[in-house]
Parts: structure tokens; C-alpha cells; sequence
DNA sequence: CAACAGAATATTGTTGACAATCTTCGATCC
DNA sequence: GGATCGAAGATTGTCAACAATATTCTGTTG
């Protein structure tokens, strides 16, 4: 009898994890976190000593965040953490917002009451925060916020979100620390409202563009930056 | 299982290239010809042998096609080449639309004129084809088109631009011979010349819209043989 | 001192072997 | 006959050693 691929993968979930799973989650928070800086090289043997197990789950676990673009492959002399120059960094903004509007205008289409409610609901809890002055509550929000909308879309593109999350990650190998601060704040809390009112309003293009433009703020402060 | 000379020899012409981008290359071939099946799981000793090399660097080839979408690894079973769900196929082609439609856009705001003139050849190029009953030849150059425009997008989206190609591959994956035939070439050539006069005219939205909107038909051709 | 060649070292590329796990298949029992 | 269990085989997971290549060091030469 032939299982079903989801069917396999779920109880794959019950063994014991491949090696290969644990060092590329540790890998990607160690590039993440900035533990290895953008553009060094990553020593297969020292990474795969620290870890204590051998260089061939290292070596794919790299293979698979190159696909990733967190980490690029010279051959015959290493993987490097992905070093993003500013047209790449620029275009993965553009890139991320055209995404991030696809899944808003797909919430604004088929999202349930449910969903909007809580999207409604997760716009005036960052207010409360931003009243509160309480920043560091107000970025973690943030991430909730548009995780919502990418999971809420997730069924009719599933795709689409995965790919949104992983060019998240992508964005912080920028690794540059952007402080807000209040006033920044209140205007991006604005513009989640823009978004949510046209998600429930049922305006699917509307959806898309305020999505797509609040996406876009990263790319201004970058290039306010230079 | 026996090697073709011609293989090995291919392979030992080529050995300061890694042998993983070598066996990447053969496998993504294999699974894209349809050698394997979709859905049927990829014996890592077998192609190992069969390519006369180790396990090691095909495993390290899965992991890399694993990040395209080609192939889905299940823990201490196996890598199957996937099978796109009806879902996961629908999806594709709105992603790929979507991406489609940002390429498009992008060549209509900068495209350089040699760029453009050359869309407009190929568009009465076709037309030729399609003149001469030369199905063959039109599906070709259709490729060649659309070719041109993600390059001609590639300088201002080179992430779009390889996402573009690499779903094309993926699409490839529900392996459904489209036989056109006459009328359909026409009309898909009809759009070919939509897009291209929205990208002469630097008509931005236009090419995107025309862009994404031909891209579509594969889902509805998907959609029709329900 | 700079430039270079070549040895020494470090690192990646590849392999074959062994361990862990899954699948198959037959024996047993009800 | 069908279900259950376990042994045997097949396949993946991991490792350590070796080969190929790159990098660094060092001495020599101009």
C-alpha cells in the first residue's frame, strides 16, 4: 500500500530527528543571531566539532540554507554566510512586499470572521502598546500580527507564505538594528490599520496595495540610510 | 546496475566541477524528463551506483533540489520525488503569475530599447510559426520569449527572476502534456503581443496585469481537464 | 625588501564501512 | 483465512579516513 506524502511526513515527526534537521536549525540561528558574521566563512570541521557529530550532516544542513540564500558555495573552498549587497537587499524588499500583498489580498478574499477579527484585534493591542510606550512589545506584536496573515492565507497559498518567511530571514542577514522609535511606531501600527480595514472590508485589491506598501518601509529606511 | 560510457566519461571530463552540482544537475534532469516518477521514492544507493559515485554527494544533491520543490525527503525513509496535490499546482501558477507579472512590469519601466525591439521580433517571429503550422518551433521560441523577459528583468529582480525559472521547472512536475493546438498558439500569441505592447507603451500596471493574465492559462487549462 | 617558488598546513571533496531504522516475508496462533 | 510477531534483508543515517584542493608559511633570490 502507498501512503500519502503528508501521511509520511507527520509520522516521520514521531522518530528521532535527523541529525541533519538539528544542525540546520542550529546553523540558521547561529546566522541569524549573528554568531557568524555576514560574508565569513564557515568551517565545516570547527562547526561540526562544536556540535559533536561528524562533517556530512553539516555539509547538507548547508546545502539546504543555500537554497535558502542565507549561505552561498564557493567550490572547493567553503560556504560563506550570504553577504547581501544593497540591490540585493533592495530587491528582496520589492520582492517580499509583492508577496506580502499577494497574502493580504487573499485574507481580504476567503479570510474567515475569525481571522479578522483577531487581525482587528492584534491593531488595537499595538495601539495600547505604542500609548504604553512599550516598544519591545510592540516589535514582538508585530511579528504575530503579520504571521496571522500569513498563516490565514497559508491554504490557498502555502507557497507564497512559506516563501514570505523565509525572505524574512533573508532580510536580517542585513543585520542592521533599525530603531524605530515612537512616532515611526504609530505610523506603522497606521498603516496595519489601512490594511486590516481593507481585509475586512472584503477589498481585495485594496488588500494588496496597503500590504505591498507597508512592506516597503523597510526598503525607505535602508535607503534613507545611505 | 551498468553505466553508460558515455556518462562516465561526461563525469570525468568534468571532475573539477563537485560531483553534487554534477549529480544535481542529472537527477533535476532525470526528474524533470519524467524518469522517475513523481511520487516515486529516489534509491540514494542505486543512483549512487548508477552515476558511479558515493552516496554522499547525491544526498547532498537531494537536499539542494529539496529547497526547489522537486523532491520531498521523509526521515530515515527516503526522498521521493514530489507530486504536486491539485492545490499545490494551482498555487504555483498563481505564484508564478504573480512573479510573472512583477517581471513584466520591471522591463516596462527600464527595459532598454534593444530589449524591446527584440520582444516585438519574436511576437511577429511566432506569428510566422504559427503561419507555417510549425507548433514545434512556436513552442520553442515561446520559451525564448518568456526567457528574455525574466532576463531582460533580471538586473532590478534577479531573486524574482530565479524563482520565476525555478517554478517553471516545478510546473513541469504535474507532467501533463498541454497539446495546444493551432487556435490556442494564436491566441497565446495574441497576449505575447499585449505584453509586449504594454512594455513598448512603458505602460508599467498594464504589463504587469498582461503579464500575470497569460500566465493564468495554465490553471485554466489545468481547471478544464477536472 | 619585494617577489617568487615550493613545502607544510589547513580545509573541502569523496569514499567505503558501520549503525540505526524501516520493510518484507514467512511462521505461528487464533 | 486473517492477524500478529519476529527474523532477515534492504535502505537510510552517520562516521572516520583518505584524496584533492586551497591557503599559509618560509626560505631564497633578485
Amino acid at each position: 500500500m502507498e501512503l500519502d506524502q503528508d501521511m509520511r511526513q507527520h509520522l516521520a515527526l514521531r522518530r528521532q530527528r535527523p541529525l541533519v534537521l538539528e544542525v540546520r536549525d542550529e546553523l540558521e540561528r547561529m546566522i541569524l543571531d549573528g554568531d557568524i558574521a555576514a560574508g565569513e566563512r564557515i568551517n565545516e570541521y570547527a562547526l561540526a566539532e562544536q556540535l559533536g557529530v561528524s562533517r556530512a550532516p553539516v555539509r547538507e544542513a548547508a546545502r539546504s540554507l543555500e537554497r535558502d540564500g542565507l549561505v552561498t558555495t564557493v567550490a572547493n573552498e567553503g560556504v560563506y554566510v550570504r553577504k547581501l549587497s544593497m540591490t540585493d537587499a533592495l530587491q528582496l524588499y520589492d520582492l517580499r512586499a509583492l508577496l506580502a500583498g499577494h497574502l493580504c489580498a487573499i485574507v481580504a478574499q476567503s479570510g474567515t470572521p475569525q481571522i479578522k477579527t483577531a487581525l482587528q484585534a492584534d491593531v488595537d493591542l499595538m495601539n495600547q502598546m505604542i500609548a504604553q510606550n512599550d516598544e519591545p512589545s510592540y516589535f514582538e506584536h508585530n511579528l504575530v500580527f503579520h504571521d496571522r496573515i500569513a498563516d490565514a492565507a497559508a491554504d490557498e497559498a502555502g507557497r507564497a507564505r512559506d516563501l514570505y518567511v523565509a525572505m524574512g530571514k533573508e532580510v536580517r542577514l542585513m543585520r542592521r538594528r533599525a530603531l524605530n522609535g515612537l512616532p515611526s511606531l504609530t505610523h506603522s501600527n497606521a498603516e496595519h490599520g489601512d490594511i486590516v480595514a481593507a481585509i475586512l472590508a472584503g477589498d481585495v485589491e485594496g488588500a494588496r496595495k496597503t500590504g505591498a506598501h507597508h512592506h516597503e518601509n523597510g526598503k525607505k529606511r535602508l535607503l534613507d540610510r545611505l
